[in-house]
DNA sequence: GCCAGGATCGTC
DNA sequence: ACGATCCTGGCA
């Protein structure tokens, strides 16, 4: 089923693990891309060093600010894409970037890293601001199954410029 | 306008 | 361990 918006507005940690096993879907024409959401990463607040909202309200970062369940979609080191959805209530920076799927079928595909992620699914910029509860290009749904698997927590990647931040454990994985 | 640096990844 | 590659934010 279809992540609602009620999903997203609550604490940016809780709706990282809760992603944990959802799924991530991705339509393009008739062609519809899923896979298993198996890491993730919280980013808190405009006080979170290491989060893009740690300069404030700027062009880029105004969709963090935003209501919860919209995408939040960048360009890193020039090349790959990052895609994070929107958390927390309006006006507080928050998202859970996506950081690892498990695409399983015929010949399963670990994709482990944000720009992997985005270079199958074929995320860029076009899909930056969009609204998730729409259902339309990309959205996520629920995995139907309990939760049968162990949350592991872990230092965030790609952070250590950010003080004592850095150490906050809210990477979230499963095996 | 200019410049340093980055929520990464593949290759060496 | 390093280079690719371009957007962003900060400063002038």
């Amino acid at each position: 089923m279809l992540l609602k918006r009620s999903f997203f507005q609550k604490s940016t940690i809780k709706v990282a693990q809760n992603l944990l096993g959802c799924f991530l879907v991705r339509r393009i024409g008739h062609r519809i891309l899923r896979g298993r959401i198996i890491e993730t990463e919280a980013y808190v607040g405009s006080n979170d060093k290491a989060s893009h909202a740690s300069h404030g309200l700027t062009p880029r970062t105004k969709i963090m600010f935003g209501e919860a369940g919209y995408f939040y979609v960048y360009l890193i080191y020039g090349m790959h894409y990052c895609l994070n959805v929107v958390t927390e209530k309006e006006d507080y920076p928050a998202a859970v970037l996506i950081r690892g799927v498990l695409v399983e079928g015929k010949n399963i595909k670990l994709l482990n890293g944000p720009g992997k992620v985005c270079k199958y699914f074929k995320i860029d910029k076009s899909l930056n601001g969009g609204d998730e509860t729409v259902g339309k290009n990309l959205w996520f749904e629920s995995s139907r199954v309990r939760k049968p698997f162990k949350i592991i927590s872990a230092k965030r990647i790609g952070v250590d410029y950010a003080g004592k931040w850095k150490y906050k454990k809210w990477r979230f994985y499963i095996c």
